[in-house]
DNA sequence: CCGGATCCGGGTTGATACTG
DNA sequence: CAGTATCAACCCGGATCCGG
């Protein structure tokens, strides 16, 4: 990216992540953790393959990513982030806080990855009964699905199934978000498109108390 | 700017404001406050006029600035940042925050303006006397003025200049930066291109106690 | 299948000139 | 002062191809 050249730290931090899908790479690797090219790929819908070659060479020569040669037998590369590079989690945070209004728009051509639930989870989820034992509830949407783990007051989510899971929500995504934002009661979620089996007590552990005021009202 | 269509919350925030100056043309009305269309110009040096006008259109239409038409005497029309826009600022305070370390960089080619002291100040500079009455001191950096007034326990800053300030400081923008992180003891910032004239007491004031590790040591 | 490299068309940006 | 118009240069997206 051109510079700004601006002596100012945000001109200055843009001039590094402001390029086209930099951020949004930045996000899989918090959201998914060290990743190989095809997983990042995946995870990032739209993008051209020489564009995401181009970006993981520019961040690993602005020192945002690493790029970690895995031991013999697999041979595959991993991308990692490095310290600076998950600096950037407050920012991604902010953005993401800030573009919640903007999920109320839902278009078919949008994609969906089950690892784009990990910031919502964080953001409104909570255990509110932190001395009852574990749960884990199973979530699918679309074609993903996620597992969010409730133990020691900590919620935290991960990437596939559960057979054994305490409590099952399916639906699509944007009634999902809706679900945990807040701004869907449990008791009406049946009726626009959510289903939910096992433990409800699983999940009431979990949805905020409070009508968040997060994403707009259903139509 | 394309959509990235990906329904996730950073995805579509950056469908808004991921293009290139948007960010900066919200850091300039966050720090400027409602501005002429010249004066945005001025503050972010580089911009083409037709990009300007370009972004302003689409922010307008995306419900992040507003355009009022000035009272007859004046007929110039000012751009505001609406509460939606506003909403930007812990974005904007997050970038910048990430973006100190880069400031060691300063070239040649950097423009610089007083308003983007702005953010440091709220950053770094603190009241440490709150009891004690109000001081203003003046800033000259490059060929840039700003005041900062101290009062009521805190620390403001506001263009232009101030003939009876308490005390000046004159210097580079990269050693006025490094002294307000608390990474230049005011003792050996006269050694460091730093001039400082009246109340050193005023400055030391609002100086950070403990040295901040932000900004990278001097060469 | 993984991890890219190469090529090309089109859209965006940047610089400058010009205008009410 | 507040933009519009024009055009060149660059960046991005999509498709294709290629070596392990």
């Amino acid at each position: 990216m051109r510079s700004y050249n601006q002596y100012c730290s945000v001109a200055k931090a843009l001039d590094v992540v402001g390029d086209r899908w930099t951020l949004l790479i930045v996000r899989e690797l918090l959201a998914r953790g060290p990743s190989r090219y095809t997983d990042l790929r995946s995870g990032l819908p739209g993008i051209a393959t020489n564009l995401l070659a181009d970006r993981l060479r520019e961040m690993e020569a602005a020192g945002l990513v690493e790029r970690e040669d895995a031991p013999p037998p697999v041979a595959t590369a991993l991308f990692r982030l490095t310290e600076r590079g998950a600096g950037l989690g407050s920012v991604i945070s902010e953005l993401g806080r800030w573009g919640v209004p903007l999920m109320s728009d839902y278009r078919p051509q949008d994609a969906f990855r089950g690892q784009w639930l990990r910031l919502p989870v964080r953001m409104f989820l909570a255990d509110h009964e932190p001395g009852q034992p574990p749960v884990s509830i199973e979530v699918r949407a679309e074609d993903q699905t996620a597992v969010i783990d409730v133990a020691d007051g900590r919620v935290s989510l991960r990437l596939g199934a559960a057979p054994d899971a305490d409590a099952t929500i399916t639906g699509p995504p944007p009634r999902i978000l809706t679900l945990f934002s807040g701004n869907l009661p449990l008791a009406e979620a049946e009726d626009h498109g959510i289903r939910i089996t096992g433990s409800r007590e699983a999940v009431r552990r979990i949805l905020p108390r409070d009508s968040g005021q997060a994403i707009s009202k259903l139509p």
